[in-house]
DNA sequence: ACAATTTAGTTGCAAATGTAACTAAATTCC
DNA sequence: GGAATTTAGTTACATTTGCAACTAAATTGT
């Protein structure tokens, strides 16, 4: 069976997928990196907090797609540069309460602009309705993926 | 200046996209990792090489988006196998020219209609137009981030 | 024709990643 | 109320990755 007039790569919706991501996270990680000495990870905690008061690290992995070992080694360092602080969680002593330090936040202040800037201006170009359908595709798509890993 | 109200990471694009790409080459990788004990980048060269007649692994990097370490690895592993086979070039003594042999032909044509599947899957509850958005959308992504990546 | 540069591809090494195993606290359920 | 299980988070280890340095062949420029 002649496979081969069916699959064609640069039209595989998959390795599309993988292309795009790979090229924006590419460009935006080198980008936090070199501004601000912050990793991909780092930089989404540090998102998630700056929109929050003060989160659980299993809140944290949850809101920002990473897994838990993750989102433990981007705390850590985060908190070795002061930019994160952990507090005892009274009612579970499992787990410890964190938050963005005034280091944190004024890092978070610098970023996200830029961050905003960075999404501008990839999207340059596209018509609003475009990002909005994208966004909702690539939701979809999420949510299908995600149904399909269960089996 | 308060740049949460405007940041918000489950609505940044960079985001989303990187989300969507990881749980769907996640799930993939998987498969064919388990099925066929091919990694995500093993399996991009046989598809190529399964379109094509023989290719350098400088045409390889070029329609795989690999880069050329990442071919040199892959090649290799799939060399050490027998599903790809190596000549000489004989007008170019830097490179050589790549092919599947039979039996990488037929890991190929077992594997291609796997992959259709998984993208069928996929995309079950897509429309052909919203497919056609997508793919649409997420090239100019590419050549859009491609573009920013260089200055 | 030959030195300097570019291109193809590989190798080595440091850093990032994923997985599984682990500790400790909380919860469940007799 | 106490054993068994689940949940939060960290650590350890093996694998993968990404980058820079390298070899060797081809091309360029003089």
């Amino acid at each position: 069976m002649p496979a081969d007039v069916t699959l064609r790569l640069e039209a595989y919706l998959p390795y599309r997928l993988s292309v795009a991501s790979n090229r924006t996270s590419r460009w935006v990680a080198r980008s936090y990196e070199a501004r601000f000495g912050l990793s991909i990870w780092q930089w989404r905690v540090i998102a998630v907090l700056g929109g929050a008061d003060r989160l659980t690290a299993q809140a944290l992995t949850a809101s920002t797609a990473m897994d838990k070992v993750t989102v433990s080694r981007a705390v850590r360092a985060l908190i070795e540069r002061g930019l994160v602080e952990r507090k005892k969680h009274q009612s579970d002593g499992r787990s410890a309460l964190l938050a963005l330090t005034p280091a944190g936040r004024s890092v978070y202040d610098e970023v996200a602009p830029v961050a905003l800037r960075h999404e501008a201006a990839l999207l340059d170009g596209f018509s609003p309705e475009e990002i909005r359908q994208l966004t909702d595709l690539l939701l979809r798509l999420e949510k299908r993926a995600e149904e399909l890993a269960e089996d």
